[in-house]
DNA sequence: CGACCCATTGAGAGCATTCAACGCGTGTGG
DNA sequence: CCACACGCGTTGAATGCTCTCAATGGGTCG
């Protein structure tokens, strides 16, 4: 399709990846400096969406992957029998797309939660990058991988879970993704709504909101529109592990 | 680590997937002819595992992937709680350990189900054919991206099921696996207990025994044991689409 | 200022779990 | 070869969690 030549020519908006604060989360991370400068070289300078903005419909030809700069996004998927679901979100210096690449179109589509703006990486370079270098093709199929795992364990797990624990293991999971991005794990502003919320769980908004209210009575979070303030980050991680709910398995 | 010269020499159980039933299905399904002849020479002949016997454990160091012959195996997952999750079951064709990539280590213990045999692939030697072959790194990340999306979806589906349309989801995946591989989609036997699959889809042995009971009066399908034969596949499906429950959202 | 969406609260119903008991088949050890 | 233990599957009754439905108030957008 395009030419292969000379893909990355130093241009002056290049090394845009060195100098930006995401540098150690995002998809370059770790990467030696040459690599880091070639992938600085194909990522598209940042595009800015309104909130409610539309990234990609769901069917659309899957183009680019993109990565969080600022602000938030949600994946909603439309299902066959017409429901709405919320399948995944996106905080700064997370990755979009990868589960477009099987299908070659994107499985859902990506709202923004509020004003954000997002790097873009347009595919095809980026494969004939990974053909170029192997660091680049490893560090892709590690965060391939990685959301493999990580999904599969959670949602078996929310599986058989009961509405009080499943949202200990979502605030567990969201402090955490902050923390690592240098926010305070404590206490951060969550663009998506109860319903998104309730949605992403497998829950009702209101079942969503009782629980926020018994958390408050607990001391264990507050929550005030999309601020959301732990108090007791221990006793969410207790409430989390403690394995909701029965299922009395022994070991194989 | 490893030489990286001449990892493929031609030997005389090269071919093998060439002639292998599953051909068509495996890693190496759509591959040019030179391709599948490189990924032929890295399999390593097919090992046989008795039932309950293990393939690799829970936290043991990545070093291979492999492919299913006969038979099939679960991964089960010991959470930090001391939980026994059934996170996956594999059946022939079907590739395990691409959620170890990441990690470099199994996120879960493979157990054989019955009587199995696997092909193995060693990582290592995959990693350099990568380097060497576009088309093989890009079979390989298909095969990574498809398994994301496809969880994904299928989990979230799942969340806000009941139990008579999660086991819906859960037969009408198996069924439409085994036509994949050329086996009766309305007759099959699937060597997962009950408790296997409650553990799977986040029930009760109980709950899904009840189910199945109320399947058979339906003319759904009949259980008997390990053997499973559909009887009304449609209904089978419509029940899995229609959105089980609640949850009236709009579009965004 | 009105329409609409979101969040919250309450009451009732339904579904799945829990707990308990039983029959069956298999594998083990005497 | 048989007895027994154990895991698996099934069934029943009761509890409890979460959904459903409905109404209200607050915030936002046009």
């Amino acid at each position: 399709m395009t030419s292969k030549g000379k893909i990355y020519s130093r241009d002056p908006g290049a090394m845009r990846c060195l100098s930006c604060h995401l540098n150690s989360l995002c998809l370059s991370a770790d990467l030696p400096l040459e690599e880091m400068a070639q992938v600085s070289d194909i990522v598209r300078p940042a595009v800015t969406l309104g909130k409610r903005e539309v990234l990609r419909s769901q069917g659309a030809a899957f183009d680019s992957l993109f990565i969080v700069r600022t602000g938030s996004l949600k994946q909603v998927v439309v299902t066959d029998s017409d429901e709405y679901l919320v399948t995944a979100f996106y905080l700064p210096a997370e990755l979009i797309g990868l589960d477009a690449i099987a299908q070659c179109v994107f499985p859902g589509t990506f709202v923004a939660l509020e004003t954000t703006t997002v790097c873009e990486i347009p595919f095809d370079l980026l494969d004939q990058l990974c053909d170029l270098s192997t660091v680049v093709r490893r560090r892709c199929q590690q965060c391939l991988s990685h959301e493999i795992f990580d999904e599969r364990l959670k949602l078996h797990l929310l599986l058989c879970r009961t509405a009080e624990v499943r949202l200990a293991c979502f605030f567990e999971a969201v402090s955490e993704r902050f923390r690592l991005r240098g926010y305070s794990p404590h206490h951060f502003r969550l663009a998506l709504s109860r319903s998104d919320i309730a949605s992403y769980l497998g829950l009702t908004p209101e079942t969503v909101g009782r629980v926020l209210v018994s958390y408050q009575r607990q001391s264990l979070l507050i929550a005030h529109g999309s601020e959301y303030r732990i108090l007791d980050l221990e006793g969410l991680k207790s409430l989390a592990a403690a394995n909701g709910r029965r299922h009395r398995h022994r070991e194989a």
